[in-house]
DNA sequence: CTTGAAGCTACAGTAGCTAGAGACATTAGA
DNA sequence: TCTAATGTCTCTAGCTACTGTAGCTTCAAG
């Protein structure tokens, strides 16, 4: 058994972190020590692994509960996985089409200014009028990374 | 003088989030008609305007609210203008790198998965284990897009 | 037995909004 | 002119995924 100190460095996660974890439900209760500290189990860590590198991957704390779950129940069908994981692609795909487009304005913005006044600084004005830009960047509705 | 819903409009930008700006001190107080109502000139459209699309392109409010303080005097020289925009296009490209891993991995689980039972799930196989990534797509800090 | 590290709970804060409640203002139509 | 619909006001709480703080208790080493 581990105390909470060990599992998280055991797993790459922060301490209060997998006290989140716990209060949001995500992982279940940790059994505890006659001095009420948590104790996990090798399980647990295996768990808490999971969850660290789908994080890392991207997915959300919710599609994490739902492919933990998912992986509770062995013999089911992988299709509902594979759409999460599919879906995850897809958020990351969109993600990446809009970032890749607000780099070549960045770049445009940055590479057109001569270095002089704010009243000439092509970043300011770009800045100041969509219409100087080369792409439609605009907001497609994204999420957020990390 | 526009009101706020007529400002929003005008902007492409929501009616509470105009006062949310203006409550964390990135708009000016705005007018107020005799009935209490936020009224806006054409100036504070341009503002407004200009913080959308600074948005729009990634920056932060904090940037945003140094590249204003930046406009409003236009014979300061542009460096620092100009040192914002380039620390938020490496930004975009840092994310932009770690996007691009993320997808390559999660091309990889969701192509390599037969769609069997989920015992063997590529996809909860290689969420249960970083070691079958193809890459180090391993947390160098990121931040969030929009 | 003492000391220091590690653990406990509970709450506050981060970014950038979004949504709701309940009251007042304005405007268009009958 | 009255009324109904829409718009606006303030205030509060909630969202994601944590992170940090305060003030305490427990544990392990020396
Ligand atoms: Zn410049
Ligand atoms: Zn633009
Ligand atoms: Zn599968
Ligand atoms: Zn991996």
């Amino acid at each position: 058994m581990l105390t909470i100190g060990k599992l998280g460095q055991a797993a790459g996660v922060k301490v209060p972190t997998i006290r989140y974890y716990e209060q949001i439900g995500l992982l279940p209760e940790a059994e505890r020590s006659a001095g009420n500290q948590r104790l996990y189990s090798r399980k647990a860590l295996d768990r808490l692994t999971f969850v660290r590198h789908a994080r890392e991957l991207g997915f959300t704390l919710d599609a994490i509960r739902d492919l933990l779950s998912l992986s509770d129940n062995p013999d089911q069908p992988c299709a509902a996985a594979d759409a999460i994981a599919k879906a995850q692609l897809a958020e990351i795909e969109k993600r990446l089409a809009r970032l890749a487009s607000l780099k070549v304005e960045l770049n445009r913005m940055v590479a057109q200014c001569a270095g002089g006044r704010i009243a000439d600084c092509r970043v300011i004005e770009v800045l100041s009028n969509h219409s100087l830009c080369a792409t439609d960047h605009r907001h497609p509705q994204a999420g957020n990374d990390h």
